[in-house]
DNA sequence: AGAAACTACGTACACCATACATAGAAACGT
DNA sequence: ACGTTTCTATGTATGGTGTACGTAGTTTCT
């Protein structure tokens, strides 16, 4: 696999921007700007008017700078990108401490879900490669906490880790703009129309059922489509556990 | 919640693309294009050098016709984009009748994975709404069949399917560019520099920990990080059919 | 035959990322 | 104090993008 699609930044210049590895430099006039400076404005846009509003000469206005003058500090559109998604996603969730480990997971699951609803344009911004900025480490770290407590070894914990991270975001891509745009009740009545029972008998068996469960009662609950699944990941999980030689 | 970010098209404007709604007309000259004929020639723009690659002008050459020309079957290249995704998806796979559920649905994940293994350009195609397009129903479908079978009643099964689609395709976008551009070493030395045990404990802890079972013996076998996670949730599926009330 | 309607095309516009050259200001060595 | 160096910010220019709009030509219906 020759990897096409990608010709965006490589690990290493992502690197070294994301953990502001610039030297500034002696001699010249001190920089006002900064990639900070920068990564904020691009949020800022970005949260305002979404993604695709987010240009370089947007984010120069809107800082009061030229266009140009951005590239002295951030060498493509590309790599603002991955520092304004790292920027954007903050810092994680304090975990309660007092809380088992199920709980915990769903407390990260619950502000990552949330986070995703805040600023849903990081979702748009492409992969190029593993997260490794500042920010999302922490997420990660995080993570890692409860899954060690509960009794994952370091590649179980990893995949654990990878599994609720992938989870969450690829169910925000799916399902989030849905609720967004139009009812549930406009798609299911368009879908509806055309759905012949013989192409796809078991969609239409299942496609008017009930939601179920709209509660609204505690502050990290999950919606049900998200809430299920992580629950039963997590029982499973438990049962491995459990069934370990060691225990 | 005022929907930003979303200039794309709407609901019903892709629903009639996608299920070919257009009717052609009786007077003029009869078209030699067609919405089928641009979905194609746009696969294999992306499939030859990624989604930037494709535009407007790029198909159209393709095809050898001017880029205008597109527009009198595709209303814009975001709806082109959506068809292309669709067509691109394909069919589903056909599962092994013979085989438990859990098995089906690790077929189903396998291919799944593969298929954007092969297309890895789908990956990046914003999504705008909740998949209606034929082949993304289609793949629904089939994956539906095994939860149901299972035990599973129709919200769950719904949530299970979004959960198992929202899955592998997170995870492709997070760890599959990872593999491909550098080694996992690489990455794994790189970041190792940047970690302070003290502001990222787990995460130090967990690093090194070895990547396990890199067994290639079966052909719907899924990496370890993809099965894990598949397997602890079928896991749990599994328990939560076994302990419902009715049984 | 005439009219209507539809396809394909060419031109034009606003916008995009960014390569490159330039001007100016600040800090250094002397 | 002064020149030199070096860095910042800017301006200009290029090749690309999606697509609105007007036009020519062709096919089918009346």
């Amino acid at each position: 696999m020759t990897t096409r699609d990608s010709k965006g930044p490589d690990l290493q210049s992502s690197l070294t921007l994301l953990w502001a590895g610039r030297t500034p430099g002696k001699r010249g006039p001190r920089s006002r700007l900064s990639v900070e400076l920068i990564a904020q404005a691009a949020v800022r846009v970005a949260d305002a008017d979404g993604l695709e509003a987010l240009s370089m000469q947007r984010v120069a206005t809107e800082l009061g700078y030229s266009t140009m003058s951005l590239y002295n500090h951030v060498p493509s559109k590309d790599l603002l990108l991955e520092v304004a998604a790292d920027v954007g996603a903050g810092a994680p969730p304090e975990l309660d401490a007092a809380a088992d480990h199920r709980h915990q997971v769903r407390q990260w699951v619950g502000a990552l879900w949330a986070g995703f609803h805040t600023r849903p344009w990081i979702l748009r911004v492409p992969l190029e490669h593993a997260p490794v900025g500042p920010h999302q480490l922490a997420w990660l770290d995080r993570l890692l906490g409860p899954l060690l407590a509960a009794g994952l070894v370091g590649g179980e914990a990893r995949a654990a880790a990878l599994h609720l991270t992938a989870l969450v975001r690829g169910t925000a891509q799916i399902s989030m703009n849905l609720t967004a745009e139009n009812g549930d009740a406009g798609l299911t009545h368009a879908v509806a129309e055309l759905l012949d029972p013989e192409v796809y008998p078991a969609l239409t068996a299942v496609h008017a059922a009930e939601v179920a469960g709209a509660g609204h009662a505690d502050d990290d609950a999950l919606p049900f489509e998200l809430g299920f699944g992580v629950d039963r990941f997590l029982d499973g999980v438990e049962g491995w556990v459990a069934a370990k030689p060691g225990r």
